[in-house]
DNA sequence: GGGTGCCTACCACTTTGGAGGGACGCGGTC
DNA sequence: GACCGCGTCCCTCCAAAGTGGTAGGCACCC
């Protein structure tokens, strides 16, 4: 009954991973991996090629990111059933992850019976978000969030450049960077530019 | 030949990792997975119960870290081989686990053969690191690194800590503090407070 | 005894950051 | 048309951060 099966992508770039995914799916007589990727350029190339029922997708890897290989996919495919499986990078990722069109989240630390539980139900057209996942979203959903040119400033921040060199790199002049950074603090409750910056690490907002 | 085989200690927090490594090694007749943990305190124990020939160590977990244990484990056992397993997390990182005592660091993006390659050689008492993480370690040794005091401040500043408050909570001035930085932003070639956080975090030495 | 590194502390000084206010053009929505 | 969010810009003011130099006490090692 090949016909049945849940056809499986994995995409991670750690070779060992997708080892243990493997291993844990081939006990499954309803699961079959036919194809992996280790970034999300091949990601996309692969799922072109094999139309998988379901993708298992981590977010941090070179080349091209989780988030934006799941955009892509699902902008050509608008009904691909995508999992995130990754470490938990903070609230911002998984909410960027599932606006992207993710269906389901899974952390890399969960036991076996939650990824193949999650597999099936997603598969089945519905989605699986963990509730210690969905109110760390929730916390700060209700937050202000960060403005794109908010974020572009504060990555600056993080190089360690001052609000006048921000200021020449963005082209902009140093009070408005002021204002940015004054709305930065403020929304993320922070006490200063550091703070800012270690807030935001945590939550994924902005990357080192 | 049950005898000649190497048996080993995997610990990670991962499981679906676990489950790939020893995907991995079961192929290997040499080899064989004889315990598992999933946080340092988990691997002291089984180090001290099964005595294996070589442990795969990963460094970030809950409870106890890879490297409380890896010195743990080697001040109990001296003649210890043990093998870090882990996802980058800067060169400082990776100074303290080898001066912990492992003999081995490979990244969890390298390939199986690799991994097998370093059980072997460590498993015969010699030590292998890989060039890239040797190069990354070497950049920095020459570079002052930072004291005790001085990282305890930097800690502070991550917070969003202000020099007084920091004074206060460390008991000493602010003066004192702002001696600290000087040192600090010296030692690591940082503009300013923040650019030292997010290169302290980039290099392992401090922890978000 | 002399040297070194670390932690501590002070002074004087300049530069930067952050708070608080107001303001205007633009694009979107109601 | 009125409103709102965003990005832009300007002002003042004060508190912080950062730079320079100096120095004592302490532990440690030759």
């Amino acid at each position: 009954m090949p016909d049945q099966q849940i056809r499986i992508l994995t995409v991670d770039d750690h070779p060992m991973l997708r080892e243990g995914i493997a291993a844990v799916l081939q006990g499954e007589p309803d699961m079959l991996v036919i194809a992996e990727a280790s970034n999300g350029r091949e990601a996309i190339e692969q799922f072109r090629q094999h139309r998988p029922d379901v993708t298992l997708m981590d977010l941090q890897m070179p080349q091209l990111g989780g988030i934006e290989a799941i955009a892509a996919i699902r902008h050509d495919f608008p009904n691909a059933r995508i999992i995130v499986l990754t470490t938990y990078s903070g609230d911002a990722q998984a909410a960027k992850a599932l606006s992207a069109g993710a269906s389901g989240y899974l952390l890399k630390s969960m036991l076996r019976k939650e990824l193949l539980e999650t597999i099936r139900i997603v598969h089945s057209g519905r989605k699986r978000i963990p509730s210690e996942i969905a109110i760390g979203i929730a916390e700060h959903h209700t937050d202000d969030t960060l403005t794109h040119r908010e974020i572009e400033v504060l990555r600056e921040v993080a190089c360690g450049h001052a609000n006048k060199i921000i200021a020449d790199r963005l082209a902009i002049s140093e009070e408005t960077v002021k204002a940015h950074m004054r709305s930065i603090l403020s929304k993320l409750g922070a006490n200063d530019r550091t703070h800012a910056v270690t807030i935001a690490l945590k939550r994924g907002i902005i990357e080192i």
